[in-house]
DNA sequence: CTTGACATCTTACGCGCCGTAGGTTACGGT
DNA sequence: ACCGTAACCTACGGCGCGTAAGATGTCAAG
């Protein structure tokens, strides 16, 4: 939860039940995690400073340091927190269903709620591959990767005789697809959201019908004979 | 052209044909743009400086942002034309095919042929939404859109009777799949292109029968009855 | 050749922000 | 009352962005 973190009193000010700023470290983190989530998504990484986190918080630069290492530290635990909460609704929505097409149906269902519901948050997960190079970048991935390995995991049980490598083709491009759909759905919010699922279905229907037909068919049909 | 700005020294250097340092402002502009990208591609957004491309370039800082304005121009100029390189390697490809399966096929080939060759640099543009927020943000998703848009051309014309809406749905969502499945196969390239190539082209048959065959049945068909 | 306008480039600065060294103050057990 | 430790702070060095103000080469006209 805590989705909400509003980052905009810029006077420092006690966390409840505490009468100094004195507070444990695990409040602290938490309080911390809330507020740079909210700047974060209401200016970016870029426009993101340190210094406006700790005013914001009423606390000095080491204490961040202390809890997150460095803004990058920051910046992934914000983006894992809301890329965690994220698969969990996503994957709660989807469970139980019987089949592939329901399966995707419900999680696409899902996913395009809470873009809805919560537009800017999940865009911070989105922008995603900020740092083209350098460690942030491969974390980024892996929290990525993440994802898309859920897709699979999912999708798994009604493509029995897929192979590993041909699973994980069709979880990323299913994801990818998401992804941009959501993307440009942000850009024109004015698309009612049933159609952009429908839209998202039927792509992904398709597809699916592909992926448990080529796997039952045989093996991977190769580009050149 | 121009994809191989080493950058590597680092000491000032005149430009051919030219005594003094002093150059005419075209092509000042294309030697500056030729080593950022260097630099760019070799240590990403955030480790590149403006510093260390006047080194590179033995110049002064003033001058660079007499060419681009500032650090996001600079960004912005590199992504913008090796993404219109590639576009223009994509339709070039995939121009005068009977059907759509065809088109994307070989666009497809020429995409990840592109990602093959020179995966580095068009990861620089893969990394795409750098900022999430500011003008930055808004810029390169126009660039993305631009791509998109190819696509969507590209597809018209074999899909007749398709909305307009739902011809761009389906141009992001197959924009999305490829540039997902890019980002993996950078991430796994001991995968041979030709499966990557044939994933994508599967997942994409599939989904181009259901553009056609969708818009041949009919309107929108939507989630709830 | 001189003069003046223009294009190209430079030195030098202010500012914001990252990350850290070293010191200070509350808290909790004995 | 005393000491260890957990939480916190002041103060600094350094880098990198963007700009103001000035210097210097180029070229055309008188």
């Amino acid at each position: 939860m805590s989705s909400m973190a509003q980052a905009q009193d810029q006077r420092p000010r006690d966390v409840a039940g505490y009468k100094h700023g004195r507070v444990p470290r695990a409040v602290r983190y938490d309080q911390l995690l809330d507020l740079a989530e909210g700047l974060l998504v209401e200016r970016g990484y870029a426009g993101f400073s340190i210094d406006d986190l700790c005013r914001a918080a009423g606390v000095s630069r080491p204490v961040v340091y202390e809890h997150f290492g460095s803004k990058d530290g920051i910046y992934l635990a914000c983006v894992g927190r809301i890329r965690a909460e994220f698969e969990e609704a996503v994957l709660n929505a989807s469970a139980g269903s019987q089949d592939l097409a329901t399966t995707l149906e419900r999680g696409a269902d899902a996913f395009f709620s809470i873009l809805e519901r919560d537009p800017r948050r999940w865009s911070l997960v989105y922008g995603g591959a900020n740092a083209l190079v350098g460690p942030l970048a491969g974390q980024l991935a892996d929290l990525r990767d993440t994802t898309v390995q859920q897709i699979a995991v999912a999708s798994a049980p009604f493509a029995p005789h897929a192979e590993p490598e041909r699973l994980a083709a069709w979880a990323h491009a299913v994801s990818g697809a998401g992804e941009q759909l959501g993307r440009w759905w942000l850009r024109n919010p004015q698309i009612p959201r049933e159609r952009i699922v429908a839209y998202h279905r039927d792509f992904l229907t398709a597809a699916a019908r592909y992926l448990i037909a080529s796997t039952e068919a045989g093996p991977v049909p190769d580009s050149h004979g």
